[in-house]
DNA sequence: TATGAATGAGTTTTCATTCAT
DNA sequence: CATGAATGAAAACTCATTCAT
């Protein structure tokens, strides 16, 4: 179980994010020749750093130009408007935690209780661990929760998010009960995204063991029978 | 035990809004005349409807005034800048969400564990309560957390929430043992947000049962024991 | 040779001036009976002195009001408009100037060159009686030359003060000579004004002793010869 | 003694104003090649026109955009506020006064009067010539005394003026007497100010001949004695 | 008659977007 | 390609004027 470090509440500088790209792919090693893509991605970082502090309205695009360190004009030869660029790093940031989050998790098995709980721990610490490598990222995809200026693709981005926990879950609830499974991830969502924010505003210090109790805890509301109940025989019905 | 009605995504006209407002010009009071047209009162409403729909800086004056249904002019005659009415509003919202949370809460008894959830039950319902009642406002003070723009005033509200809430969680937590308090309200208010944002968002639909099933599992999240332990006596199955 | 009292730079409560005005000829005497026109005097020298204070644009309605301790509405109840307001006010100071320079002014005498000396003491004096005792007028009076807001009426009051002057200069200036009338109004006007401006910025300060003597050196610039020389014989031309 | 031409109550065209303005972008300069195009220029220079014309507080900003033929947007681009204008406007125009009146102006010689005359003589011509190559900078210069918003550097300035005019004032004064040196500069400048608003209103026509004239008289104004005084030697009486 | 709350046209200022360099 | 100066549409805010009380 590795947070990578322990959550931070202030950003780090977005160092290094040009691997975990989708639509980056040309891996170039030419000598010094700039990649093709690395204008946008400079955009696409830039914009999500200062979309997560000020929020889309609150932020101007000199202000993401400048974060970026580029002319304005340079913004609009990657992006045709504001508006699509704050989709684009939408998605850009929707995938990066689709990716910390669902590559290469196995798929549950719901048959041996204690590897569902152990699939559940996994599955928060991924989180964590996008939290924590990609503050920014995680709080601007926070706050927009489908706001007017989403288009259609952004809206279906998510579903490939959403889509495979939901299977997951669903099994999962077919074996141990509980709540819906919708209700179930709207709260454990919630609930990850209660501790970072608190940790963000300075309400709580996160740290690993917090973390790793918290985990505890929502695996503890999922499931309806004690988790740590000495086996999953004598649960009822749930 | 009454949500009132079952929780829609959209607005209803917020009732019993009567909390004075600061500014409000004259307040005459006739005896138990309702003031004729409190204008500040308007104001404060459409402000939050417009402000939970778009945020603030998606939100023009001219918008906000024609929500309300009068003249641009009248909005800067009972509010500085728009600036103070956003605060205002927030002051306005917390209050009221306040209100709904405490009063006449009665203290925690962490002695008796089955009290403790009983008053827990409470709360949660009460948290339904507000959320039902005053959809924007709780969407509206869901989205400010701790945003530039709140000044010192309405930070300082907010811990007159926070703070009864805060004792309560020791007491308990002294008792049952779990996470650290603050941990625990982060974890147990973004849950509940998160399951109030999923039915906003349509991904899940509330229900009356939905609702309570939700307040067992983050009971379950914030006892460490099994919920269902043999000492606590005559829980059955929550 | 009286100028009531040294020129203060800074404004005097404009208290009992109802007196001078040439709309107000209505002596009330009721006991306590407010006067007809109180009100339309009332605004007026609220209005004078704030206009002449921060200038026409530079002064909303609302301040002229509140300066004269009356409704907004109020004041429209007595000037149709802003602008008719302002005329009102350049009239009534433009007529009390008037009254201040000229009436009783004896005519003059062009054929007693010292008697001529004497009468223009007596204008200058009379002169700084006006600005010592209504800094206010004289100010806004100064600054309004003939701006695009002043009516037809406004600036033919300007030469019911203009043409008295101007013939008794012409008379002067057929006897002794020197520069044409017009001009040498300009340059006494403005000498005074200057004298009068720089009393209020601090530059000097202004007191009877200089007044006199600025008196002397203007007249020195009005008649091309000496003004003390024994006689007017000598003079060459100028 | 050239005065350019007979002062025009219209403005002209304002020539040579080539001073460098604090805020203007980029000013790479190539040798000899005018500056192109200066904005900043432009906009300072219909500002000017368009202030002197109606006023600060009677001149919107579009209104200043189309006088300089830009676009609103672009006023703002060089200066943060309307304020900061109208002080860069005060600004500009006082220097450019300054260099009218003092560049390369020899000392006064208090020692021999007829230079005193002559030096004089000289700067009513300066003046004169400001007056008629710059009316709007010089009517706007005589509207802003010390007006609100006017902030300390601007103020400052006007004593870069007024300070050599001063020093050598107070040398005159102390040879031929007279009145204390700054009510002498009061009355000057205002006689001067005087002669150029007649003209402008039409009430005279000045010619060069009115303005040296009109010298001649405000040089007895300062002069205790007669200004053809048989010869600089012997004045005693003073 | 006196008032001041209400208002929308107009003012100052910002900002997404274009385009000449 | 990259840039940032230029721009006008739109936002925040003001104020002359009206009108119900």
């Amino acid at each position: 179980m590795n947070v990578h470090s322990v959550i931070r509440g202030r950003r780090k500088a977005a160092t290094e994010r040009t691997a975990p790209v989708a639509s980056a792919p040309k891996s170039r090693r030419g000598r010094g020749r700039p990649r093709v893509d690395d204008k946008a991605r400079r955009i696409l970082d830039a914009a999500l750093r200062v979309f997560a502090e000020r929020g889309y309205h609150g932020t101007s695009v000199p202000e993401v130009a400048e974060a970026a360190r580029i002319g304005v004009g340079t913004v609009y030869r990657y992006f045709e408007t504001k508006d699509e660029l704050v989709n684009e790093v939408f998605r850009d940031a929707k995938i990066r935690l689709r990716r910390y989050l669902l590559d290469g998790l196995p798929p549950v098995d719901p048959y041996k209780l204690d590897m569902a709980q152990r699939w559940f721990g996994q599955l928060w610490v991924r989180l964590a661990s996008f939290a924590a490598a990609e503050p920014d990222a995680f709080r601007f995809l926070e706050m927009q929760d489908h706001v007017a200026y989403l288009d259609a693709h952004s809206r279906q981005i998510e579903l490939a998010v959403l889509g495979p926990l939901w299977h997951a879950g669903k099994q999962l609830r077919d074996r141990i009960g509980g709540l819906p499974v919708d209700a179930s991830i709207a709260l454990l969502w919630g609930a990850f995204v209660g501790l970072i924010k608190a940790n963000r505003l300075g309400y709580i210090r996160l740290d690993q063991r917090t973390i790793e109790q918290a985990g505890a805890a929502c695996w503890r509301m999922l499931a309806p029978a004690p988790s740590r109940a000495s086996d999953s025989k004598t649960r009822t019905k749930g």
